[in-house]
RNA sequence: GGCCCCGUGGUGUAGCCUGGUUAACACACAACACUGUCAAUGUUGAGAUCGCCGGUUCAAAUCCGGUCGGGGUCGCCA
């Protein structure tokens, strides 16, 4: 028999008997009547307990407190007119009782359950399925598993097969920090947990499977965000015969229907908005812009050559650049504001901003310097200073922030500057979603300490066939067939078109730094398959959480797994990692540095 | 590895800068009253020595140092 869960019961059911079972969300004495709400998966229903109708069940509702496991038996009735509650989609309704059974009494609980109250994390953590119980988080993971279910129906209506592959495996120089595993019959050797299904998905592509997706689990040992965790969920996507249009028109059209089905009344979205990495980086300063307001970033360098600012003078003279932005609204940010955003962009290593407040009560062209507020109006001059306001579109209100400094750190700072002004000022809504697709990106980029190049994807992605012959010549100016799906400035999918020939997987690697043998161990069994008629292909991968994140408006992923660890990767409901006994590891034959139990 | 924020009854906060009362408020909790509430209401009550260790001081929640825990972030995360 099916059983009808609370919020199920509707006008319709008047008159039936019910038995439903359930938490007390709350309980409402009026000495005489008593209300309680009733809560399940599915909602809340209102029992009403009438000492005349049922006495047995009245002393048992005068014991029941929230979060107590309750069954109750009941006829279901209309509210006497006046009584609807609007708030709850059974609000029309409430549940005559007359049984009560008590399942389980529950202490008070440590925080509350039925509201959505802050609690500290570590509460939350500490008592994790006590704060799953509430409403929002299960409204969370009903999310995720739609969106999950939506991305499976999707593949499998285009013929994709969902293929897993194995989480012990082998380690990888390149990339993350490997989580090992240590082998009890081969002492002394370990498996790695794979930090993605990158290698073994190209693998299926050789076994000819064509069309490959899976919700992998995937492993990093870096240090956790907001938006990472040591273990993550993936959608791994691989597909032979297709170049970068293919795979991006296929994004597109995932994210676009998923959008369309979990928000139908949302404005429908077929194409995404298109950059290159240049363009992003040089009018947002990052490879992952939140396109949900418009702040751009402006190089301002050669307005500022010559000026008597000693300060830019020096940078410019010495291959730096300044760029501006425009704080809408902010001209009279005091001393105090101009310190926060001071201290802001230093930690991306800039030297300091530079601010121009403008504090005029009316319109005005040129500004005057009673009109300006900045610490180095004497050193630019009224004609600068009016000039940038110009090619900026700064209105006689706004504040412009300039950093000056290399390419690097000052993009890094004024997108950290934008960042911080699009929540100050709430520049967007929270319905808004913005993708933006993000493409032409440098295959390599010279690492300065290791004194080498590096992959900016990873070392299996191609290169456009316009560029590869740079490979020789100027490797950082090969582009790359990478590809990144940003959302609201979250990198929430990437991928490429993969090098499938081991001619051109060899020379990439041996840029990279590996010697021909060392590429050999460590890719061998890749490149080898290669050699057997592997298929031109490519593909991407999506990070669940963080989409399920976005899209459920939280600003964590732990808000989005069940079982979230911390900052410092440990699981305080478990209490891992922990210290094992010494008899487990006598017999993988481990020794440790640390005082055992 | 660096920087920043937080730690006060069960929960969320105030107090801390400018040491000195009975450590305050809201919610939750308990008891009693109450037959139409839905954050029920009213009355009464219990509950914290201020994360931990040390220092300064006549005196420390408050100042200083360390440490632990949580969070944010830079580096890192192909």
């Amino acid at each position: 028999m099916k059983r009808l869960g609370c919020a199920d019961i509707r006008e319709g059911d008047s008159e039936s008997e019910v038995e439903l079972f359930g938490w007390v969300n709350r309980r409402r004495d009026h000495g005489g009547l008593i209300f309680l709400d009733l809560r399940d998966s599915t909602g809340i229903v209102q029992v009403v307990i009438d000492p005349n109708v049922d006495g047995g069940a009245h002393i048992m509702a005068e014991q029941v407190r929230p979060e107590w496991v309750i069954g109750i038996k009941g006829v279901v009735r209309l509210r006497p007119e006046g009584s609807a509650n609007d708030e709850l989609p059974t609000g029309k309704v409430e549940i005559h009782c007359s049984q009560i059974e008590i399942l389980n009494p529950a202490k008070t609980p440590p925080f509350a359950i039925n509201e959505d109250s802050e609690v500290d994390e570590y509460l939350t953590m500490r008592y994790r399925p006590l704060y799953l119980r509430r409403t929002r988080m299960i409204e969370n993971f009903r999310l995720r598993h739609k969106v999950v279910k939506f991305i499976r129906d999707f593949f499998d209506r285009q013929d994709f097969l969902e293929i897993e592959t194995p989480i012990l495996i082998k380690a990888t120089p390149e990339g993350a920090r490997d989580y090992l595993v240590p082998s009890r019959v081969h002492p002394g050797s370990f498996y790695a947990l794979p930090q993605s299904p990158q290698q073994l998905k190209q693998l299926l592509m050789v076994a000819g499977f064509e069309r490959y997706f899976q919700i992998a689990r995937c492993f990093r040992d870096e240090d956790l965000r907001a938006d990472r965790q040591p273990e993550f969920t993936q959608l791994d996507v691989e597909l032979s015969f297709v170049d970068t249009e293919d795979i991006l028109n296929l994004m597109e059209q995932l994210f676009a229907e998923l959008v369309a089905y979990l928000k139908p009344d949302s404005v429908p979205v077929k194409r995404f908005r298109r950059m290159t990495y240049h363009e992003a980086m040089s009018t947002y300063g990052t490879d992952k812009p939140d396109l949900r307001y418009d702040i751009p970033l402006s190089d301002v360098t050669h307005q500022l050559a010559g000026t008597e600012f000693k300060v830019f003078n020096q940078i410019i003279a010495g291959g730096g650049i300044v760029k501006a932005i425009v704080a809408p609204g902010c001209g009279d940010y005091n001393r105090r504001n101009i310190d926060e955003l001071n201290d802001l962009v230093k930690q991306y290593g800039a030297g300091g901003v530079v601010p121009v407040g403008f504090i005029s009560d009316g319109p005005f062209n040129d500004a005057t310097i009673e009109e300006v507020r900045s610490p180095v109006s004497k050193h630019l001059g009224p004609e600068t200073i009016n000039q940038l306001k110009e090619t900026l579109q700064a209105s006689s209100t706004d504040l412009i922030l300039m950093v000056a400094g290399s390419t690097d750190i000052v993009n890094a700072a004024l997108s950290g500057l934008r960042e911080e002004f699009g929540k100050r000022l709430g520049l967007w809504s929270d319905q808004q979603l913005e993708f933006v697709l993000v493409t032409d990106f440098p295959l390599l980029q010279w690492d300065q300490d290791r004194a080498r190049w590096e992959s900016v994807n990873h070392p299996f992605t191609a290169a456009t066939d316009e560029t590869l012959a740079l490979l020789d010549t100027d490797p950082g100016a090969v582009v790359s067939k990478g590809y990144d799906l940003v959302l609201n400035g979250v990198e929430i999918a990437g991928g490429s078109i993969r090098i499938h020939t081991r001619e051109l997987q060899e020379k990439i690697l041996l840029l990279l730094g590996h010697e021909a043998e060392q590429a050999e161990e460590q890719f061998g069994h890749l490149m080898g398959m290669f050699d057997y008629g592997a298929p031109p292909h490519g593909g991407f991968a999506c990070g669940i959480d963080r989409l399920v994140m976005i899209l459920a408006g939280e600003n964590t992923i732990r808000e989005v797994i069940a079982f979230p660890k911390t900052q410092t990767g440990a699981d305080i409901f478990f209490g891992a990692p922990s210290i094992v006994d010494k008899g487990q590891l006598d017999e993988l034959n481990i020794a440790t540095r640390v005082p055992e139990v």
